[in-house]
DNA sequence: ACAAAGATGTACT
DNA sequence: GTACATCTTTGTC
């Protein structure tokens, strides 16, 4: 009972979007499972990195939506956002927790580590898990060796605060699925 | 050319 | 709870 997502799924405003992801599957090469936890973005965001306009770093943000903005996080990590856009300009949605479902022994052959709370908890554990590089930057979502998923059933989403940020603390637009396991922190 | 901060994770006390 | 790795991007001089 689950579709494709396609670009069109990815128009409009990025709290719309980061909440609708909640639920869905994301694989890559078959490795991932259930989105969990995301964050949104806006263009007029202050703590986006589209908030200073065009840069040679965020430049897929500003490109057609439905495509994957993968960035370097304190000079470790990859980090994962897909790309939507709202009212032509560019926005997007860090994907920061996922429940595994595909691939474990991937996963934990990845991360190094066994306990399945520990493998996608958190936007730098979900690029480690998933084998996120900058090689998929500027990526379409719906073209291998993505795999989007729409949720098989309705999820009771809930929303606080973003976090590791410096601006914009006050505004909850961190979005995930009531009592998950699988988050990053809890709401 | 230079400096500072950063959408984090891990190890250690 | 605190410390620190690690390096790219961006703003400033």
């Amino acid at each position: 009972m689950t579709r494709p997502l396609v670009p069109a799924d990815f128009e409009g405003d990025s709290h719309v979007v980061a909440h609708a992801l909640i639920g869905c599957t994301l694989l890559v090469d078959g490795v991932g499972g259930r989105i969990v936890e995301t964050e949104a973005y806006d263009r007029y965001d202050p703590a986006s990195h589209t908030f200073s306009g065009l840069t040679p770093r965020n430049a897929s943000m500003f490109g057609p939506p439905g495509r994957a903005y993968v960035y370097r996080s304190y000079g470790i990590h990859w980090c994962l956002n897909f790309v939507c856009r709202e009212e032509g300009h560019g926005a997007g949605v860090l994907i920061r927790a996922i429940e595994p479902t595909h691939g474990l022994d991937t996963m934990r052959e990845r991360r190094g580590v066994h306990d399945a709370r520990l493998l996608c908890s958190g936007p730098g554990r979900v690029g480690q898990a998933l084998g996120i590089t900058h090689d998929l930057n500027g990526h379409r979502l719906d073209r291998k060796p993505f795999k989007v998923l729409a949720a098989a059933h309705a999820v009771h989403v809930v929303e606080g605060p973003r976090i590791g940020i410096t601006k914009a603390i006050d505004v909850p637009w961190r979005f995930g699925e009531a009592g998950s396991k699988f988050v990053s922190r809890k709401f």
